[in-house]
Parts: C-alpha cells; sequence; structure tokens
DNA sequence: CGTTAAAACTAACATCTGTTAGGCATATTT
DNA sequence: AAATATGCCTAACAGATGTTAGTTTTAACG
C-alpha cells in the first residue's frame, strides 16, 4: 500500500491546485494558498509533491496526452475531412469537459513552465495543431472546403474557439459537452449564415 | 511643461509594463523586472505611477474604451446584421491590432485587478459581448441566420477567436489585420465549407 | 547664474515566497 | 507487540516582493 494510496493523495492536492491555479493563476497562487485549502500547512505539501511546479508539470502534460489520445483515434477513421473536423472538435471538447479545471489551468498557466518542459510542451502542442492543419488542407484538397481560406488563420480560430470555452462553459446549464461540440463544429464548418435552399 | 512630458515617460512605463506583463503574466512580473528593462532603479518606478496594479488599470480600461468606441460607430451604421457583425469583427481586430501588446494583457491579464476595478471591468465587457449578441440576434430575428443556434454559444466563440489573436498574429507577417477581419468574419458567417452553387 | 521641476538614486521596511530539516502521531502490516 | 509507513507538524532559511522616505542628479527656463 505504498504506490496506491499515496496516489490518492496525491491526487488531491494536484486537483486543488488546479482549482486555485485556474481562479488565480499560477503565479499568484502561493503554497500556503493550497495548504489552506486542504486544511494542512504549507510545508506538509512536499510530503506529496517535489515542488509546486512539478504540480503544474502534472496537470500540463496529463491533459496533453488526452487530447493527443482523442485525435489518435479520430484520425485512424476512415471518413471524410469535414467528418473528421467534427469528430476532432467533438473528441477535444469531452476531453476538457471531463476536467474542465485542469483544461483552464493547461491553457493558461503553461507559460509558467520552465525549461526544458516548457519546451516539450509547446512541441506536443505545435504537434496537436499540426494534425488538424492537415485535416482542414486535406478538405481542400479534395475540394470540400474553400480553396482560398488561409489554413493557419482557421486553424488558430478554430483553437481559439475551443481553447476558451473552459472559462465559460457551465456544466450545470442546459447545453451538454456533447451538444456545444457538435453545434461549434456546425458552426465552423457551415458558419453562422442560413444555406441558399 | 507638466502634464505633457509626464505623460511621455509615463507612457513609456506603461508599454513596457505590458511588454513584460504580456511576456511573464502580471503576478509574475516584478518592479524590479521593469525597472531594469527600463535602466533605472525600482523605487525610482513611483515617480511615474502610483502602484503596480494602477499599470494594469491604465492598460485594461484604455483598451476597454478603444473596444467600445469602435462598436459606437459600427451599430450607427443602418446596414444588415451580417454586415454589422462584419464590420464589429474588423472593428475589434483593427483596435487589437493597433497595440496587440495591450491587447494580451487586456484579454489574459485582468482578473489581477482588485475590486473595485474588477468588478466595473466585467461589467463593460459583458456589456460590449452583449451587444454583439444582440447584431446576432437581429440578424436571426431577420431571417439572416440560422434560427437553431445558440447565441450564447456562437458569441462566445466569436470572442474567443478574437481574443487570442494576440497570441499567434505575427503583424510581420504576409497578412494584414483588415484581412485577418474580413477572413474572420467569412469564416463565421459562412463557414468553412464550400457552398453548393 | 540661480531657480525650479522632473527623474533618478540609496537605504530600508515589512511581508510573502518556495522549500528544507527533523520530529511526532496515527494507522497499517508483520 | 514491534516495525513500518504515511501524513502532518513546528521552526526556520534565504531570497524576492511592493512600496516608502529622503536625497541627489539632470535638464530647462527666467
Amino acid at each position: 500500500m505504498e504506490a496506491v494510496m499515496n496516489l490518492s493523495r496525491r491526487e488531491q492536492v494536484i486537483r486543488k491546485a488546479a482549482e486555485l491555479f485556474r481562479e488565480k493563476g499560477y503565479a499568484a497562487s502561493s503554497m500556503r494558498d493550497l495548504a489552506q485549502k486542504l486544511g494542512i500547512e504549507a510545508a506538509s505539501l512536499y510530503s506529496h509533491i517535489k515542488s509546486k511546479e512539478e504540480i503544474l508539470r502534472n496537470l500540463c502534460f496529463d491533459m496533453a496526452a488526452e487530447f493527443r489520445k482523442s485525435l489518435d483515434e479520430v484520425e485512424s477513421r476512415n471518413v471524410s475531412a469535414s467528418e473528421k473536423l467534427k469528430l476532432g472538435i467533438i473528441g477535444h471538447i469531452q476531453v476538457m469537459a471531463k476536467d474542465l479545471t485542469a483544461s483552464a489551468v493547461f491553457m493558461n498557466e503553461h507559460r509558467h513552465l520552465s525549461q526544458p518542459y516548457l519546451r516539450d510542451f509547446l512541441l506536443l502542442r505545435i504537434n496537436y495543431i499540426n494534425r488538424f492543419k492537415a485535416i482542414i488542407e486535406e478538405g481542400i484538397r479534395l475540394g470540400e472546403f474553400k480553396e482560398n481560406i488561409d489554413t493557419k488563420l482557421s486553424v488558430m480560430t478554430l483553437f481559439s474557439s475551443l481553447n476558451w470555452m473552459p472559462q465559460w462553459y457551465d456544466p450545470e446549464g442546459k447545453i451538454d459537452s456533447l451538444n456545444i461540440g457538435q453545434q461549434l463544429s456546425d458552426m465552423l464548418v457551415n458558419g453562422l449564415k442560413k444555406q441558399k435552399p
């Protein structure tokens, strides 16, 4: 009973840290703040984690792995580009919805990682983005998407829309995450305007 | 020679602060960092500004005023909803492009404002967002936009796309800000997909 | 040249920062 | 019952933080 229970309390710490980092930002969150949220002293945290930054690393890289896994699955499907894009968007949103707090930290606080972790993280992210970009380019090549669109602009717009979601999405609200994914992909693929019949 | 030259040096400080806040985030930026960037001692900063937070307030509320002014002008036009939306988007992007650094701070660091400034800021922002929402709702009412879209989702997606721009847009690149505004509004209104002829 | 105002300086403050060392209590395992 | 491991404690560190008070340098104007 070493690794197992260790994880339990450790993950409790990391979870509360995620909440704190989301609310106040990583740099503005002190270890004493975190300790207080858990009802213990700051020094006691170090029985569970090696450093403040280790917590951030855990949050960021765990999320990155989830996103990657989701896209792996989508890419293996044999469907049209717009369908693939839609599935990618829905997958991304589902991953975020599973842990909105960690997602917000992943998005907003990763820059506080020190080297070489920051470099690694950014490489993972650019790789992920490029895989989406490839889907869009495929769609253009096959005549599904307009040929005059700027793919960089498109993919950055896509990611902006996706990544901002944790900031406004209310999981208790009437609209669920799958629905959001569907509407969002429809919006990006088909636009707001009514199609001419 | 009091107000005029005072502003000059003061604004120089605020500008450099904006750069710093953008790079490292407000909380992770120290007054000693800022002083170093200006080649002076930390204490000397206080000849020009009252506090660290005053700098942030200046940046956030000045940008807010610019956004507001831009939308005022658009709303006064007598055009269709999709045209109004397009003009609103282009205006927003032009304001951002005029000062990408301040825009990034405006977007990412406003949460470090203390009360009551934070409250005021958020009220300004929600007001601005609601004015865009009203344009979309008008478009739906007049049959220009699909009637089954979720306006909250739409407007948040719009803002996500807009606000993330300072993070990836390269002003030296081949695509200028007006062009971005046009493509972005086309993308959101008409979508990526080729229209059926 | 002397005056005045702006902008910088040095020195110091109280507080907060992440983190370490070493010890004590509780609960689980042997 | 003894041994072990887990979780927390207190005390303390070295350094960073925003900001102040008071002083000196720099530059412009009469």
